[in-house]
RNA sequence: GCCGCAGUGGCGGAACUGGCAGACGCACAGGACUUAAAAUCCUGCGGGACUUAUACUCCCGUACCGGUUCGAUUCCGGUCUGCGGCACCA
């Protein structure tokens, strides 16, 4: 009889001897087929792994090590994001440097990553907080400065009262901070800027060339939100100015009834000695300054305006006088800070025309027949037929765009015009815990780009870590490291003091992994192109706008730039979903339903916490933890490890296994690449549970089973594998392969229905081509076939449905 | 409000392209082993009717209502609920 499974001693042992043997090291003998797997390199926090951290790592892990094993050079790296702000504020409480805190946070993680047996190749560790790797995010800074795409530029930007920092858009979340949660308020500061609108088209275009699932690529295209109309001016009465408005639907111009500015637009300053109720008007823009972003889309569900007394409009296409009005559902960041309002067809303004009786003309038609806009307002632009609309009448709504745009471009009043909701992006931070802005100010030469051969320009050593009162970063309070030449004219000059955001080191990371200690390049050209792109990429769903459209931005910028040999990083991306508490809700402290995985290793094992995360369901859905679950996975360990006493001595496959064998190896082999751990797991215990049943296996058979739950299960099958005295190392075998001939059976069971509903089943040879008949005669059948026979249906292998009436 | 995803036994979840719903696991119940317990091994396990009971047989059942089809968890139309994202983008 074996010894019991001691998990502790072999995985420990197996540890040691991939570290020794360098076994998972990706080579450079670019000869070989390569395969490139990614998952997001993790911030280091106090808190040391989570739970949820092993799920996309084991998925990805098994790709590896089944690649390793089909011959492929596999590249499956690891590092740090460590600049942030986690980091930095722990250091501001305990006065210790980040740099302290960062490398402590470290080598924790990199225990626990050890402790669960990753093939993570350590060679090749990167950390974005190292001087050698931030020389290179400020290498391409500079590049993205020198081509213009970086530029400095005075802005209302969100301002976190609490972290005194400001915030991108994207990190402003239902107008309170990401992080800390506290309120967020608009303040003018000049900030760093990148140009990621100049790429706007390139990143939805680049998506028809890459496999990501489907839901990602929506979130991009719905994150960008390009829109393809219209600006048109329309004149005001006896007035120079023209009011440019931008539209998507310029075929409803002979719809407008009234038009909408948004209470900043410059034309009520312009005129507002013309404007016989000024006050009110300026009372509404002081109402509306007051709200944040987020109250006037929250207060708006009511819609609210002012009409402009003192102007009036005058439609282009028909002359007409139309009012003006003013409200805060347009917004001054969006199109051109005014509207064309049609209220029968579009939603917003219908709402509006409603509250305040401002008249609908129908201009668009169901099919032709009219629709009641009073009840509401018809939007539908696939059914959609012009009318009252002069030139355009009896067009569809597409052709008639067309026609309306060739018409407003002749005259000279209007142009067609792409739109995007993506803004550029807000690269500056006022922390001491980020990449320094490689920039030096001059008073003649202006913003001057610091010596590349100076890079990395280093963080220097601060006293406190905390950002100046007035919001500036902690370095703005270091003269010697302020004050320096400037390199173009070499008078003095002063250094820029922000850092870059957290966004910066991980844009362009996985570029480092295939050269991480070039000191020439961020990596050679040759191993850029061997390497690239990614074969497959996986990362958390919270990271499908913001890190995969940063990222793609900058690659896309490198590759213009001769620097990367593929347009796009990523060939393919998947996303993992979150791993609950075992009551179902998101796990914190505060609720006191956290796993530790450190104590799921201790008690049951890596291999068990890997099985498990991978058995708990589907891959890309959230998913509650169960320690009895975890339980479960151990016993199927213990079970095969308990094999090892039935073993016959026999290299081939028994008869009565041999198509359960080949089936098996197909679904394993399949799921394994279809994120669908869960069910090649139950295959692999289905096959165990005939093993038992039969109370044997073959050296042959246990040796198959070995490597298909190798890159789940590694540590346990190697052990096993070796008291078994197969030859080698799994992880130097070969995949094991199947043969499609053999993975059917030669008699199947096939169901036999009566309209549609299952009466009994029926064992067939494979081939048998009188399926019908066999089935009439069984007297479950035949005893039931009462009516006339009107059609039979066969479908092999499956089902035979009689139909009689 | 809009967009996306989901809704299947007591629970986590399976089901290829429209073809026997509930694989696999958990929990539970019964049995074997044991002085005993744990562990382990074996068996059963959606609901209901008929039946003393079993077997057999029949009916219902994949959120709800309807449709297409010989046949629907799967496709179509509508409704409800939960989760995630966005917040009036003209």
């Amino acid at each position: 009889m074996a010894v019991t499974y001691n998990h502790e001693v072999v995985e420990k042992k197996w540890q040691k001897l991939w570290d020794d043997n360098k076994a998972f090291a990706a080579t450079d003998d670019y000869s070989k087929p390569k395969y490139y797997a990614l998952v997001e390199f993790p911030y280091p926090s106090g808190q040391g792994l989570h739970v949820g951290h092993p799920r996309p790592y084991t998925a990805l892990d098994i790709v590896a090590r089944k690649r390793r094993m089909q011959g492929y050079n596999v590249l499956y790296p690891m590092g740090w994001d460590a600049f942030g702000l986690p980091t930095e504020n722990y250091a501001i409480k305990n006065k210790v440097h980040p740099k302290e805190v960062t490398k402590n946070n470290v080598i924790r993680f990199k225990d626990q990553l050890h402790s669960l047996g990753y093939s993570f190749d350590w060679d090749r560790e990167v950390n974005t907080t190292d001087p050698e790797y931030y020389k290179w995010t400020q290498w391409i800074f500079l590049q993205l400065f020198k081509k213009g795409l970086a530029y400095k530029k005075e802005m209302p930007i969100n301002w976190c009262t609490s972290c005194k920092v400001g915030l991108a858009n994207e990190e402003v979340v239902n107008g309170v901070c990401e992080r800390c949660g506290s309120e967020v308020v608009r303040k003018v500061k000049s900030e760093w800027m990148l140009k990621i609108t100049e790429y706007a088209d390139k990143l939805i275009d680049g998506l028809n060339d890459v496999d990501y699932i489907e839901r990602v690529k929506v979130s991009q295209k719905n994150w960008i939100g390009r829109s393809y109309g219209a600006e048109v001016d329309f004149s005001i009465k006896d007035k120079e100015d023209k009011l440019r408005i931008y539209t998507t639907r310029c075929d409803t111009l002979f719809g407008v009834t009234y038009m909408v500015v948004s209470p900043e637009h410059p034309i009520i300053d312009k005129y507002k000695n013309e404007l016989k109720n000024f006050e009110e008007i300026d009372a509404y823009r002081e109402q509306a300054a007051k709200k944040s972003d987020f109250e006037r889309a929250e207060l708006a569900k009511e819609k609210t305006g002012v009409c402009i007394d003192g102007l009036t409009a005058i439609n282009p296409v028909n002359g007409k006088e139309i009012p003006i009005w003013i409200s805060d559902y347009v917004l001054m960041s969006y199109g051109t800070g005014a509207i064309m309002a049609v209220p029968a067809h579009d939603e917003r303004d219908w709402e509006f025309a409603k509250k305040f009786n401002l008249p609908l003309i129908q201009v668009v038609a169901k099919d032709g027949e009219e629709v009641d806009i009073n009840a509401s307002a018809f939007t539908d632009v696939a059914t959609g037929i012009l009318i009252n609309s002069d030139f355009i009448n009896g067009l569809e709504v597409k052709d008639a765009q067309a026609k309306m745009i060739s018409f407003l471009e002749e005259k000279k009043i209007g142009t067609s015009k792409t739109n995007y909701k993506l803004r550029d992006w807000v690269f500056s931070r006022q922390r001491y815990w980020g990449e320094p802005i490689p920039i030096v100010i001059c008073d003649d030469c202006g913003f001057v780009p610091v010596d590349e051969s100076e890079l990395p320009l280093m963080l220097p050593e601060v006293e406190s870590y905390m950002p100046t009162d007035n919001g500036e970063s902690p370095l703005a309070a270091i003269d010697s490291w302020v004050n320096t030449k400037c390199p173009c004219c070499g008078k003095t000059a002063k250094r820029e003091t922000d850092t870059m955001p957290q966004w910066a080191g991980s844009s362009w990371y996985f570029l480092r992994y295939t050269d991480p200690h070039n000191k020439e390049a961020l990596a050679s050209p040759e191993a850029l192109k061997y390497w690239l792109p990614i074969d497959w990429y996986n990362g958390g769903m919270e990271h499908t706008t913001l890190h995969l459209l940063y990222s793609r931005f900058w690659h896309k910028f490198l590759y213009d730039n001769g620097v990367v040999p593929t347009s796009e990083p990523y060939q393919k991306r998947t996303s993992h979903g979150m791993i609950l508490g075992e009551n179902g809700e998101k796990m914190s402290k505060s609720r006191g339903n956290v796993v530790n995985p450190d104590d799921i290793v201790n008690e049951y094992g890596a291999d068990t916490l890997r099985t498990y995360e991978m058995f708990i369901g589907a891959f890309d859905l959230s998913a509650s933890w169960s320690d009895d679950g975890v339980k479960g996975c151990r016993r199927f360990l213990d079970r095969v490890w308990k094999l090892q006493d039935m073993l016959v001595d026999d290299m081939g496959y028994s008869k009565d296994m041999e198509v359960k064998m080949h089936q098996t190896i197909k679904k394993v082999s399949s799921d394994f690449e279809v994120l669908k751990y869960n069910t090649a797991i139950a295959a692999m215990m289905a096959l165990i549970n005939d093993f038992y049943k039969r109370n044997s296996v073959t050296k042959g058979e246990f040796r198959t089973l070995l490597m298909l739950l190798n890159p789940v299960a590694p540590h346990i099958t190697e052990e096993l594998w070796q008291i078994c005295g197969y030859e080698g190392y799994i992880y130097q075998n070969k995949w094991p392969e199947f043969d499609e001939a053999k993975t059917v059976e030669s008699a199947v069971e096939i169901a036999v229905q009566i309209n549609g509903k299952t009466k009994t089943t029926i064992m067939i040879d494979k081939d048998e081509d009188k399926v019908s008949v066999i089935a009439k005669a069984k007297e479950a059948i035949s005893a039931k076939l009462t009516g006339n026979i009107v059609k039979e249906i066969y479908v092999p292998g499956r089902i035979v449905n009689i139909v009689q009436k």
